[in-house]
DNA sequence: TCTGGGGTCCTAGGACCC
DNA sequence: TCTGGGGTCCTAGGACCC
């Protein structure tokens, strides 16, 4: 048999909040909360704002008021300088194994197999203490077996002092774990949402320990493939491995809520334009081409009261193309088919599908070139001007300047770390 | 006034085929 | 008892994740 695998997962605490306290000292010790697009529900909360009660995903409007009260600070979040910081704690963790996956913007997981032989405690101890020191961020580190036992213990590492920040489940005995196990609420577990909590619990199973010991083949027919597999990784048999390299996007979606809503067909143009031009950048920076467009645009759903209209329409392109402009001239002629005046329009999106590489493109069956070439060039050399000297420095007339449509973000903190203006001022007296 | 955005995977069911 | 059976492709929808 196969020895053992050693997964850590090392997770940010409060991840978006500890970047904002990081450059704005006087942060320190207050509640801190960071807000989704157009400044809509409570996305990161700080250990202080945690310690009041707000919850993860309230809308700020509710509880505004209150919190203000409270001392809370609110803020836009700040995505240029999120990134910026998550790079900088993958480029810290990268020296501590070679085999790496960033999972998400601020969490990774590490096989740390080959390192069998160190104290794992130990060595999680300095992968902490280094991402401090270097980075200025708190992380916690989870260790076990397989990458859903390293999730959960990462889990134990945030949610119980005792451990310190650092859980290695496979230091733990048996009735250890048992007892641990049997205190968790099952949907603590990766892969275990809301719906399929309570499916369980209707089952009779509400805690980690109950589904540990549930029968996988029976978990199977009356879940799924999925969770069966994850009854199988609660036990210590990893199926899910390290993806080390990023596969490829099957779909590239933009899309965003309105900071006001929309009446206006042009409003709704010069939208799609600047979704479309974001999500053909990154289109061709994967280096594909896309072979089918979306176009979503819908009213407020919250407001039941409110006439409501929504159309998704899907448009397979007789030539993949990566051409920004082709891709907006074909998003508007979707647009001019879907649009009923009459409509207070809350949202707007984009969906690149049938993804495929550029190099694999053909010529139609008229036998022109797929694309036109000095198009082509121009495409590049737009993003080329975009890269040095940022985003929408070159950009489609589309997607133009109309106010009416753009996000709120009127608590954005300053772009610290990417851009030269927003550099921190120390100042030692 | 005000409720995020971007992804993946799986399943079920229908159409179609031999 | 048993009304053929099984494969593929596609789509829509559901569930999950951060």
């Amino acid at each position: 048999m196969a020895e053992a695998r050693r997964f850590a997962l090392v997770d940010c605490n409060n991840f978006y909040a500890s970047c904002e306290k990081l450059f704005a000292p006087t942060l320190a010790g207050r509640p801190v909360v960071v807000l989704s697009n157009n400044d809509g529900c409570v996305v990161a909360r700080s250990a202080e704002a945690k310690a009041i009660g707000i919850a993860m995903g309230v809308p700020w409007f509710k509880i505004a008021a209150t919190a203000e009260s409270q001392g809370v600070v609110a803020l836009s979040s700040n995505y240029a300088l999120y990134a910026d910081m998550s790079n900088r704690v993958v480029e810290v963790l990268s020296a501590f194994t070679p085999d790496l996956e960033v999972y998400s913007i601020d969490e990774s997981f590490l096989d740390l197999s080959g390192f069998r032989h160190l104290d794992l405690v130990t060595y999680a101890c300095q992968i902490r203490k280094r991402v401090a020191r270097w980075v200025g961020l708190p992380v916690c580190v989870g260790i076990g077996p397989t990458k859903t036992l390293a999730k959960l213990a990462n889990h134990f590492a945030k949610k119980r002092p005792s451990f310190e920040g650092v859980c290695d489940l496979m230091s733990l005995d048996e009735p250890t774990l048992a007892h641990l196990f049997s205190e968790t609420p099952v949907d603590e577990v990766w892969g275990v949402g809301r719906r399929i909590a309570t499916r369980l619990s209707e089952m009779g199973i509400e805690t980690v320990e109950a589904l540990r010991r549930s029968d996988p083949v029976w978990i199977r027919e009356q879940f799924s493939v999925v969770l069966s597999r994850t009854v199988r990784e609660l036990n210590g048999a990893s199926c899910l491995s390290l993806e080390a390299v990023t596969p490829p996007k099957q779909q590239i979606m933009a899309s965003r809520s309105f900071g006001s809503l929309v009446f206006d067909v042009e409003d709704l143009r010069e939208a799609l334009a600047h979704h479309v031009s974001r999500a053909a950048e990154k289109l061709r920076f994967q280096g594909d081409e896309a072979g089918a467009l979306t176009v979503m645009i819908r009213t407020n759903a919250f407001k039941p009261a409110e006439p409501q209209y929504q159309r998704t329409v899907t448009l397979p392109l007789a030539t993949p193309t990566s051409d920004t402009l082709h891709l907006i001239a074909v998003a508007h002629r979707i647009l001019d088919d879907i649009f009923r005046p009459g409509f207070a329009y809350h949202k707007a999106g984009i969906m690149l599908s049938e993804l495929r590489p550029t190099t694999a493109q053909q010529a139609n069956l008229f036998g022109l070139p797929p694309q036109d070439a000095r198009r082509q060039a121009a495409m590049l050399a737009m993003d080329e001007i975009n890269r040095k000297w940022g985003r929408g420095t070159v950009r489609a007339s589309a997607a133009g300047h109309r106010a009416g449509w753009q996000m709120r973000r009127d608590r954005l903190s300053p772009a610290y770390t990417t851009s030269w203006s927003d550099l921190p001022t120390a100042l030692a007296l």
